[in-house]
DNA sequence: ATAGGATTAAAACAGTTGTTTGAATACTCC
DNA sequence: GGAGTATTCAAACAACTGTTTTAATCCTAT
C-alpha cells in the first residue's frame, strides 16, 4: 500500500516546495489516482508541510489542476504550433494525415523522452485524468484541449473531404481515445498479454506503433454500415 | 454532487436487497469512480442499511468486484462461445478478422442494447475500472480477461500470419483499448466535439463505427518502422 | 540591523470513511 | 406453532480526510 516515493528535499531555492509538491504530486497522483492520494502522503513525500499544499495551491482540486497545466499546456501548444508549420511547408497542397497524426504525437514524444519534462509518469497520469469521473477534472480537460482539438479537426477535415463531419468526429474521438488509453495503459498492458512480452518497451516505441494502426483507420474507406449492421443484428437476435 | 439515483425497494423476494445495492452500486460506481463512491450513498440509494453492503460482500472491495463479475463473466464467456460457433461454421477455412471483431463486440453490443443487463451503464462502468489505478481492480480484470483475450489471440494470430507475435499484441492492445475508452466515454466526447454532436446516439451506434475503424487498423500492413522512426526523431530534434 | 512580507510548522477542526457489534426482526423448515 | 437460521437495524468504532488557524521562522530589501 505505501510508496518508495520519498524525494529529498534537495531544491533549497524560493519557489523550491512548490515544485517538489508538483513533482511529488505528479508521480503520486499517477500511481494511486485522484481520490485515493491524501496531501498527508504528498506532502510526506515531498519533504513538506502539510499545511504547504493548501498555501501554495489553495485546494487539492487546483493542486492536481496544477500539475496537469504545468506540461499539458505547453504541449498542447507544440501541436498547434507544429501543425502550423507543418501545414505552412506543405502549402500550397493541402497537409496529409499522416503529417496532421505527427503533429499530435511528436510532442507527446518529446514529453515521453525527455525524463526532465515528466517522462512518462505525466503521460499515464494524463490518461488516467481523461478516464477520471471527477466532474472538476473533465471540465478542466475539455477547457485544456478545445483549442488544440478544434484546429486539428479543420485540418483532417481538409485532408479527408469525402468524410462527413460526423464521421470525422468519431474517427478524431477513436484516436483521441486510442492515444490516451494507450498512455495510461502500461499497467494495463498485463491485463492483455500474460506473459508481457512488451513491458521492456516503453512509451516512446508504444507511440511509433500506434501511429501507423491509427493512421489506417483514419483513412479506411467510408464503411458501409448498413451491411456492418445487419449481420450485428441477426447475430444478437439468434443469441436471444 | 448529489445524485437523483434513488431506487425504490419494489423487490421484496429472498435476495432481494442484493441486487438492489448491486444495481446502486454499478450505477453510482459508474458515476462518481470507486473511491469517490461512499457505501452509505451505496446503501441509501438501494434503501438498505448501511450494515447489509458489509453482511452480503464483506467488504466495498468485494463489493465492486460483484458489480463487475455479474455481467463481465458472463459477457466474456459468450464472446469465446461466438468465436468457437464461428470458427466452427468457418471451418476449414480459417476466420476472417472481420468475424473475429464481430465475436469481440456483439457480446458487447448485446449488453449495450439491453436494459435488464445493465444497458450502458456497465459498460461505461467497466471502461472507467479499466483505466483505474487501484492495484485490487487490475488484477481483478487481468484475471477475468485472461482466459477471452489469449483465445482471441490465438484466433487474430492464424488470420493474420505476417503479423510477427509483438505486432499482433501490440494491435490486439489498442483494439481493447480503443474499446474500452470508447466504452467509457460518452462524457469525455465532449471533450473532443464542442458542439457535441454525438451525444443523441448510444453506445450501438458507437461501436458499429468503431468495429471498421479498427478492422482497418489490424489488417493494415506492416509498417515501416525505421522511416517513421527517422522522421520522428528528426521532429524532435529540431524543436529541442 | 531591522522592519515586513513570505514561508513553514504544529495543532486542531469538523466531517466522512469502511467496518464491526449486538440486539431486534423476518423468514423457513420440521 | 416454534426452533433456528438469515437478515435487518441503529449505534458506535477508530482512522482518515481536506482545510483552517495561530504562532514561529526565514528571507529579502531598506
Amino acid at each position: 500500500m505505501d510508496t518508495n516515493v520519498v524525494a529529498i528535499p534537495e531544491l533549497r531555492g524560493a519557489a523550491a516546495t512548490k515544485v517538489r509538491l508538483l513533482d511529488a504530486a505528479e508521480s503520486l497522483f499517477m500511481e494511486h489516482g485522484f481520490e485515493a492520494t491524501s496531501l498527508r502522503l504528498i506532502t510526506a513525500a515531498a519533504g513538506a508541510n502539510l499545511a504547504a499544499a493548501n498555501y501554495h495551491f489553495g485546494s487539492k482540486e487546483a493542486m492536481f489542476e496544477a500539475v496537469l497545466t504545468r506540461r499539458l499546456d505547453p504541449m498542447n501548444q507544440e501541436r498547434v504550433e507544429l501543425l502550423d508549420r507543418f501545414e505552412r511547408e506543405s502549402a500550397p497542397m493541402p497537409l496529409g494525415c499522416d503529417r496532421i497524426l505527427a503533429a499530435l504525437f511528436i510532442p507527446a514524444l518529446r514529453l515521453a523522452r525527455d525524463p526532465a519534462l515528466g517522462g512518462n509518469n505525466f503521460l499515464r497520469l494524463l490518461g488516467r485524468a481523461y478516464a477520471d469521473p471527477a466532474p472538476f477534472i473533465r471540465r478542466f480537460l475539455s477547457e485544456q484541449y478545445a483549442l488544440m482539438i478544434a484546429r486539428f479537426k479543420a485540418a483532417f477535415g481538409r485532408a479527408l473531404p469525402h468524410l462527413s463531419k460526423k464521421e470525422l468526429s468519431w474517427r478524431l474521438h477513436f484516436i483521441m481515445g486510442a492515444l490516451s488509453y494507450t498512455l495510461a495503459g502500461t499497467d494495463a498492458l498485463k491485463i492483455i498479454s500474460e506473459l508481457n512480452p512488451l513491458a521492456t518497451d516503453n512509451d516512446e516505441i508504444l507511440l511509433r506503433r500506434l501511429a501507423p494502426f491509427l493512421l489506417a483507420g483514419l483513412t479506411a474507406p467510408l464503411p458501409d454500415l448498413s451491411d456492418v449492421t445487419r449481420e450485428f443484428d441477426a447475430e444478437i437476435e439468434r443469441g436471444r
